[in-house]
DNA sequence: GGCCGGAATGTAAACGGTTACATCGAGAGT
DNA sequence: ACTCTCGATGTAACCGTTTACATTCCGGCC
């Protein structure tokens, strides 16, 4: 049976109205009706305005895919964390997507990724799905792969040693800094450092500026001070344990995020210490939680949200930009924000817990 | 001048490559280039290899914008929440995130929107975009939105009263009422509430089950054992505040949400007065940090990554079925965890903070 | 009156896949 | 030898937009 005799034509779904539909109700071509509804090129005033009309009435929507298909381009953007994990990220995203939500832009989110092979995977299957992405890898190592995969596609890279690449880093030099002074000048000698994971290049400047202060402000040195931590809170709970069984006792503890800030006071607290009392704790990045901490923590802002609104403008400007796009580098300030974590060092006092402190009644 | 004397082929970009570029390369037709790389039909051994090398060797990526508009379907879900803040969200994005990966979909986040209209504007900028949405609305009403704007879309609710509509939602009831009768066993009798957002479902839930709770147990009703909040620190701090103030003082302090029971927490701790001597202090949620506050908070927990879990689940299926999906509606138990915040009520003791509770040194 | 310019609109070729249907070949059955 | 069947593959229509280029229409100018 020839293909003539077949049927008229068979829709295989109840397709949704088209840009046709439009046009052939309006009595104008889909090049109008799509001339109308982008702004792109002159239309007659009483055409654009029947056309809207007719558009409306029938509840036309574009067809994303079609536009994306066509003009190659998706008004999306990837964004590609270790791990969605915490508030910090939380408010990274945020100000990714306010930003991005007022270009017009959606964002495609994927975190938690436990190893390497798997962040991979999901920046190949982001691939074509995305104009650009905003990558903030725990590898570091993973500029490498980009060079392979990735590579015609605008990124922007979130704390990663930038060679060549977009990239927005945080100072953490200079507020690990001006905690360091802020501790010295309290009297503190002994202050314990809790690192972040290895890989880590915020953890691993943190730590940097810890080393460095250390001698500038004539404190002591010494592989014992530092603890390993993986910026959870959990890893500071544990480091905070440690910290209680060293000898001789620091009287403060850095850690080098705020998540880990909240173990280490939860881990002194537990074990019948006060803060700042009996030590002074802080930490970095100035979560949201951190000022109704008991007690209220000191600790080093960063503006997370700046942060991510920074990192869409630079994808953004990228994305439009093209080949002839140059590569930026753009370092967050950090600020020091003093709550009631720290005091003076209790050197003079015994270091023994309250005996009496009331734990849990039941 | 007749179009035929153009310019052969200008693409206006160095385009990527094609399946036409495979399928020559490989000397096959574009449909068994395209069965290949689907395993949707039979071909041969022999071809399918050379073609997967073929492609490989070409860095061949398919166009996903292309895919969708042919088949109709994205491999996206958008998820739409009043606000991506706090530990709550996060861990509700991370168990869909998970999920929606396992099953080759990706996710479109939107958060922080202030009003209704903006979250309107999102649900309508999202249609087409995706294959189906998880809304967390923390307007009721959205769901008459929902019949105007994106009607034919498969949608799951996320806690909100489900009418004909797929729907995931807390057991907050039984969560409320078991940590009533834990305060109860305790022997507290004046009992204060922090109430949630006054739109927002499960607050208005859990606040019910507390008023039934009350008479349950046989405590004291009062509208003044109600304390205004918006499920944010902020208000849980203020709330606190107004707590301490109240005559006669509740000996225990029920926060419909562990944010704000942080910053009730945080009020009582800056006012002087110790958790639990003082007052017992309850949450509900169980986010993360909630083991590591000082007290660790007594709570009802509830498992959000599998709450976003299972929103996929039925929104995955909800896709697959098409029309003759039966909308379902399934519930997230929750579970008492009882950490050391709470004690018996200090009714005998002195209502007055410790008078030298040493407070920020310097 | 013919020509020109430009505004408004129409036509149809992309964009890069998927897939229904046609085609081709080879072995099986008679 | 001739059809039949069926597996493997090719052809081309189609998904819904955008947009380059063609066309039409009109007023003004020489």
């Amino acid at each position: 049976m020839p293909s003539s005799l077949r049927a008229p034509r068979r829709r295989r779904r109840p397709t949704a109205v088209t840009i046709h539909d439009v046009a052939a109700r309006a009595g104008v071509s889909v090049a109008t009706v799509s001339r109308v509804l982008n702004r792109k090129a002159l239309v007659r005033e009483e055409t654009s305005r029947q056309v809207l009309e007719v558009a409306r009435s029938l509840h036309y929507v574009p067809n994303i895919a079609a536009r994306a298909l066509s003009i190659r381009r998706n008004h999306t953007i990837g964004i590609v964390l270790p791990d969605v994990h915490g508030q910090f990220f939380s408010e990274v995203i945020r100000g990714i997507d306010l930003a991005a939500r007022r270009a017009g832009y959606h964002i495609l989110v994927s975190g938690s990724h436990s190893d390497r092979d798997e962040m991979l995977a999901v920046l190949e299957a982001m691939r074509g799905r995305v104009d650009g992405m905003v990558v903030m890898s725990p590898d570091v190592a993973v500029t490498a792969l980009r060079e392979q995969f990735v590579s015609a596609q605008p990124l922007v890279l979130l704390n990663s040693p930038a060679a060549g690449h977009d990239a927005i880093t945080i100072d953490n030099h200079g507020g690990a800094q001006a905690m360091m002074r802020h501790l010295a000048e309290l009297g503190h000698t002994r202050i314990a450092f809790v690192k972040g994971p290895e890989e880590n290049a915020d953890a691993t400047e943190r730590l940097r500026a810890y080393r460095r202060a250390l001698r500038l402000i004539g404190a002591v040195r010494s592989a014992e001070l530092e603890f390993a931590g993986d910026f959870s809170e959990e890893s500071g709970f544990a480091a905070g344990l440690q910290i209680l069984a060293a000898t001789p006792r620091p009287t403060a503890v850095f850690a080098s995020n705020d998540a880990m800030a909240v173990g280490v006071l939860s881990a002194l607290s537990e074990s019948g210490f006060s803060v700042p009392r009996d030590f002074s704790v802080v930490g970095f990045d100035d979560i949201p939680i951190a000022r109704y901490l008991a007690p209220p923590l000191t600790t080093v802002k960063v503006d997370m949200a700046e942060l991510g609104r920074r990192a869409f403008e630079l994808l953004f400007e990228s994305i439009g930009g093209g080949a002839a796009h140059t590569p930026r580098h753009e370092c967050i300030p950090t600020t020091l924000v003093v709550r009631q974590s720290c005091g003076m060092p209790s050197a003079s006092r015994r270091t023994n817990p309250t005996s009496g402190k009331a734990k849990a009644t039941h």
